[in-house]
DNA sequence: CTGAAAGCGCTAACAC
DNA sequence: GTGTTAGCGCTTTCAG
């Protein structure tokens, strides 16, 4: 073998590179490196020597043509900026790392020309399955992850009819349990600051729960705002002055994410407002933003790992089997309430009449 | 055409498929489905008719096969859980939405074992390009891309020599500047707070240039603490609270991240320690973690917004004009400190001695 | 244990 | 404008 310095590699390398330089067929190099049927130990070794040598990277896309498998998990999401996603994502790679299976991410915005168009672009790759966020999509998009044939699980939502299996928690459920939580520790005022909702069809579902539970009780709520583009503390706070100075009346608030309600206390404890006593608050999603504060926003945690790491789990072994036993699996987990320091039994409250 | 309800589509569809549905050549079907070539209006309206009643999703494996051409970029990343990178990312993608490009991005999760594995696979797809985090990888890394031939764009860094292009700042730099800036504000019993460092080069660089800086006018760090696994606000809320426990006389605290920065600036507040007065504090990043905070921490803005756009621009040129015009482009961007409401002169500082 | 032939689904290049 | 032919780099299948 030539001792030359490597060279700029114009043209990529191909299995028959590596056969000619190591005096083995195609075939058998291709055995090697996959680690397919048995071949000797001698010419192993040959034939790893050489790609080492020749810096032999495998082309996938003729590999994936030929057996017409493409081990790629398509995970489709709404957002990197908001945490919960990333956190879902790595549950999904904890999983799949076990197998020979890989996640690629599509991002949509919240937006379903965006989700229709990711889709089709991941779907163009053959992926082995489709991990997707939220059951609401276009007709298109529906048609094409139905048509596709491969395993599909919807994930972070219950309320509605997969395509194919799903993972999550119902929001409506999770709407109706932070209202009674909140009624049965004895706030009655209760306001709601949140996304515009048209997208976010969690949030909305949340919203909705949440004013239903309300209304059983023949409660409405006091006041309510909603704000465009993503979240941040400064929101929160802007809102909730707001909120606190158009009704003063106001001893709840409910936001539909933690990082708009931290925001919302970062006011009150600069306003030297009494929380919990005078004025309790809610956020959602158990993000860990908070760990680190003097008070905790009461919080719902929506199992986001179990949801990443089961989904990616139906989709491993539907895969491996090839069978479809699991296919139409409905998962619904159930999200758990933390009081944290701003949700608590008043003095007067826990004895709402039934 | 057939009205039978949409089976459950076994064979995905191919070309030939929409070939035979609509009567026209595979090859015209692929020409009306891709934009090339003149084709009349006619069969293009019949083509597009077939194929999406049929719901066709091109196979882009074959294609890339054919046509020897990938659309994707790899973006090599360490991480999900620190914005940093999400959004870097989002300023790729920006950009290569304006290209028919797209990302798709790898996580290292700081490893080299990992980062090589990750190179690996997404380099067996072939991508036009390669955009990733740092300028320290192993051997084999570096290897591979160089032999990949197409542009390599390394971001974040520029503190050492890049395999192709690089875009970032120097991180010894940014040490340096906020050392200075420290100093010259007066303040002398300086601690520093951060990862540990042997994976985590540009905090380690910074980590180098600080002190540099220090030496140079007589001064030392006066005590320090490092931590394992990600950064939380109650990380730097304990451990300012141990430092300034062990060392009374700090009198500035520099941490390796915003996230510890604000834990520390936490417990200031909480224990009633006047800042900037008794103690200053600054981080790194400029992460909008802060934007709602009464206090806002001291920083530096790493102008990770710009590094993705430039280095997306980039490797967009050179994939687009086939040249290796922009090829060795070096750029270093500026870092900017912001003083928050953490460093400020102290009434007897700005006089140090030259 | 190893090799030869065929072909995955598409597109480049060239006819017509 | 449209069709035909060859072949991208690999794996499947079958023969030895």
């Amino acid at each position: 073998m030539t001792d030359e310095p490597h060279k700029p590699a114009k043209r990529p390398l191909t299995l028959r590179d590596v056969s000619e330089a190591s005096g083995v067929s195609e075939m058998t190099v291709s055995r090697v490196l996959r680690n397919r049927g048995d071949v000797s130990d001698s010419t192993r070794a040959r034939v790893l020597t050489a790609a080492k040598e020749l810096g032999y990277v495998p082309n996938k896309i003729a590999g994936a043509l030929a057996s017409q498998r493409v081990n790629l998990v398509a995970v489709i999401i709404p957002s990197l900026g908001n945490m919960v996603f990333p956190q879902v994502l790595t549950a999904i790679s904890e999983v799949l790392d076990q197998t020979p299976l890989q996640p690629v991410v599509g991002v949509t915005n919240y937006l379903p020309e965006r989700e229709e168009k990711v889709l089709y672009e991941m779907l163009s790759w053959r992926p082995s399955g489709v991990i997707i966020a939220g059951l609401e999509h276009s007709d298109a998009s529906k048609a094409m992850l139905r048509g596709a044939g491969i395993p599909v699980v919807e994930i972070m939502d219950t309320d509605g009819t997969p395509i194919d299996s799903m993972v999550g928690i119902s929001h409506r459920r999770a709407g109706r349990m932070m209202a009674e939580a909140i009624m049965k520790a004895g706030y009655r005022k209760i306001a709601f600051l949140g996304t515009k909702m048209p997208l976010d069809h969690r949030a909305r579902k949340r919203f909705e729960g949440f004013t239903e539970a309300l209304a059983k009780k023949g409660l409405e709520i006091v006041d309510q705002e909603f704000y465009d583009g993503g979240s941040s503390l400064a929101k929160g706070r802007e809102m909730t002055a707001r909120v606190l100075e158009r009704s003063p009346e106001v001893d709840f608030v409910y936001y539909s994410n933690d990082k708009i309600g931290v925001g919302g206390l970062l006011h009150c404890l600069d306003a030297g407002i009494d929380v919990p006593g005078r004025l309790g608050l809610a956020g959602f999603n158990n993000i860990s933003l908070l760990d680190g504060f003097s008070k905790r926003l009461a919080t719902m945690d929506s199992g986001r790992e179990e949801i990443g790491r089961r989904a990616a789990e139906i989709i491993a072994a539907r895969v491996e089997a090839g069978s479809d036993e699991m296919a139409g699996e409905r998962i619904e987990l159930s999200p758990t309430i933390s009081r944290g320091d701003t949700l608590r039994a008043r003095p007067a409250g826990g004895d709402y009449p039934e």
